[in-house]
Order: C-alpha cells, then structure tokens, then sequence
DNA sequence: TATAAAATATGAGATATCTCACATTATTGT
DNA sequence: ACAATAATGTGAGATATCTCATATTTTATA
C-alpha cells in the first residue's frame, strides 16, 4: 500500500466528491492510499485502521472456511465504502478484501472518526441505503446459488461480466463467486461451447448464441 | 391482522420499550397490531405501510423463487425491525414474512414518519448496526450452505435448535432453511438416527450423541 | 531470462443432492 | 367429528456437483 501525496492524492480528492456523504468537510483530514493489484486492502480476521472509500478499482470480498475452501461474497467496483462494519462495531472482525486491479481509496482514520460519523445523519442515513442494497443484492445472489443449477446461473453472470459479446473472467475466481468447483464450472463451459452458445477464443469465450444465454438466465428472475 | 386497543395496546407499549431507538417520543403514535400463526406479516413483493418492531412471537422471512422453489432465509424472532428496507427506499418490493407463532409488532406508519425516521441520528445508528448484523449473519449462513455438506450444517442447526435435548422444529420449514430437498433432509436424519446421534421419539428427536453433533458442526466454526 | 507460481485443462470415479411417485399420519377448519 | 390440508416418510432412479490426479500453458518474479 502506497500512501499517494500532493498533486496526487489532490487531483484524486477533487475528482471524486466525497464531501456529500458527511454533514461536515472531511476533505482536509483524508488521505489517499493505493493499492497494487493481488494487494490485501483488508486481511482476514483484522482490525481495520480506516474506513475507505474506494474511487477506483476493482476488489474481491471473500471468505476463507475452516476447510480451506474460500468463498468470493462480492465483487466490489467503486465507488463504495469499505470497513463500514467495522466502524460500527469495534469488535468485529474484518472479512477479507483484495484488490483484482489497482485501486484507490480515499482514507477515513477510524479511531478519529468514528464518534463523529455516528452522529452524522447524512453519512448514517447513506450508509442504511449502502448496507441494504449490499444485503438485498447478497441474499438474492446466495438464494439463487442453492436454487438453481450453474447452468443458469452462469448464463446470467455471462451476460452481466462479458464485454462486448466477449467473457474473459478468470475461472479461478468465478467458481468461487458463484460457489461450485473450479471442475464443474469448466464442465458447464465445455457443455456451452458443445451447444454453440460459446467459442473459446484465446483467453475467453465469444458469445454466439446470445438468445440461448438469455432464455437460460431468465429462469432466475 | 388484529389491532389491539386499550389496555392490551399499552400494555404492550409499557412492557417492550421502543423510545430508545428514536430521539423523540414516538409511543403516542404506535398501534399494536396482532398476527396469527401462519398468518402473513408482509406479502411478498408488496410495499409495506407500517415500519414494524416485533416484540413477541416469530416470523419466517422468505423468498419465492420463479422456478416455485422457497428460500427460507432466516427466522426473524423478537426483538426485531421488519420493514426497514422498504422504509429505506420506498420503490423496492418487501420480501415475504409469515408469522410462525402468534406475534405482536409495534407499529409506525411508514408514510408518516418516514422524513422524521430517515434524519434521525438515534435511529439510523441502531439501523446500520442491525443491517450490518443481519447481513452479517445471513451471509455467514449462506457461505456455509455453499461450502459443507447437510451433514454439518445440519448438525449445528440441531445443536442451536434443540432444546433439553430435544429436538422438533418442521422438516418442511427446515429444509427451505438449509436449502436443500425435503428428502435428502429425511436421509440426513435417517442417517443420523442410524449412527445413534439422534432417536426418534413421537414427532421430533432425542440426541443421543452431542458429542458426535459437536464434532460435526465444528467442522464448519 | 530462467524459474517459480498461478491459471487452464481434462479424465475417472465418487457423492451429495434432487425429482417424482406414492403411502401414511397429523392438524385444522367447519 | 369429518373432510380437507399439511406434514411425514420411503423407494428408485437421475443429475448436479465434487475430489483427486495429472499435464499444459500462462504469468509473475528473482
């Protein structure tokens, strides 16, 4: 983690207003961290020191089980607040957070902060409406994990990560996204290539039969 | 539903104290609304009218997926906010809730206090913290549904659910819990009488063996 | 640029879990 | 008290998904 300053950290503060989620300007007391690709933002299990607004990136929520088997909860694209469960409750321990690109953060020191964020009804107001998107989009994802096969679950996360009819997403990474083995996932692709839905090219898959993917996904809502 | 009035109203009001979530009195506004067991608290996708603080009794939240199947994603049990996201965001559908047993909520007219609730420090705190506890929790579940077996899982949900020993909560019910088929459920159990962890006795199960339920459950935390 | 580490790929065999059909109790409303 | 409804229980066969072993390719790093 690189503490970024001056010119830096200022054109990252004046691009990315953060001011509207507090009833105060927080804008002098902030610092701006960046984050390396594959760099833990928030180790398993630890107490977080800040409260961050990420502003650019891309990181991974995950959790790792007593028999090593790891579940990716989120994909975490800014702009969003990391750590806001912990400032709430000191106790609590963090999950863990990585980044999959580089990824700026604007950092809010929580030991200073905290008494003052909660008294604050504009950032305790916007936090509510973070926190209950976060859980509505979690709890509809976890739902339709246990209800249906991956067959059509992964048509739908095709159709929302593939860019321009194209997927490139690491398989490593979606099998524990969407909680199924790196095996099977790769047997579900096999048997979507064989169905002319998809064609592997280079390191990802053209979209050939975008219908088909679609009439899949649909039987989830 | 049931509005209780009178002396059943405040007698309610005075046993459960609910001023301590909000920073202006709101007991002269409350109605106490009474649901019978099985009787629906929330109808799925509807908007609900009254902000609810259950006080007695205990709910199934829940949802209805496309394909018919129900995810049970979590008893709701006094003391406890219902209808907080869609107080949060007027637009989003509520998720169904069902009471389990007969069960009183305390209630606040949504549409009338919705301004006051939503600049109100007091209560915005208590609400992040019970989103963040709520969220918290059901992913906790749904991490593990993901990543142990029924055995497992279903080990520790005797352990939590049992009481004196004794266990007798609905395999209907608990299957949508756990997220698995109504039979693989009666073979878990089966298997478990058959191990001599559980017996059989009238319309629930005696544990025979705790030990043994521990060293399952343990295998997840 | 050589080497280590991560990601991709695939086969074979196992198992956790599901569907459906059907019979038997309980429970509940009238 | 009786019919309707919900809950329980079980068999047989299917399938969705997992484990493990192993090989190859790509990417990262000293």
């Amino acid at each position: 983690m690189k503490v970024l300053t001056n010119i830096l950290r200022n054109s990252y503060i004046e691009q990315y207003p953060i001011n509207q989620f507090f009833s105060f300007d927080i804008i002098t007391y902030l610092t701006v961290h960046q984050f390396e690709k594959g760099e833990f933002i928030f180790k398993e299990r630890s107490h977080p020191e800040y409260l961050y607004y990420m502003v650019e990136g891309k990181a991974k929520l995950y959790v790792t089980h007593k028999n090593g088997k790891v579940s990716l909860i989120d994909f975490i694209t800014s702009p969003c607040f990391m750590g806001e469960m912990e400032l709430l409750d000191s106790v609590r321990v963090s999950k863990g957070i990585q980044a999959v690109t580089k990824t700026i953060c604007l950092a809010i020191p929580i030991l200073q902060f905290r008494k003052r964020l909660l008294t604050d009804v504009i950032f305790l107001r916007e936090l509510c409406m973070l926190l209950s998107d976060k859980e509505m989009k979690v709890t509809a994802k976890y739902t339709q994990n246990q209800v249906y096969p991956l067959e059509n679950r992964l048509a739908a996360f095709i159709l929302l990560s593939s860019d321009q009819g194209f997927y490139k997403e690491k398989h490593t990474e979606i099998c524990e996204f969407l909680g199924v083995s790196y095996r099977h996932l790769l047997y579900t692709f096999a048997a979507f290539c064989e169905a002319g839905i998809l064609v592997k090219h280079n390191r990802g898959y053209l979209i050939q039969n975008k219908d088909k993917l679609l009439t899949l996904s649909e039987e989830i809502l």
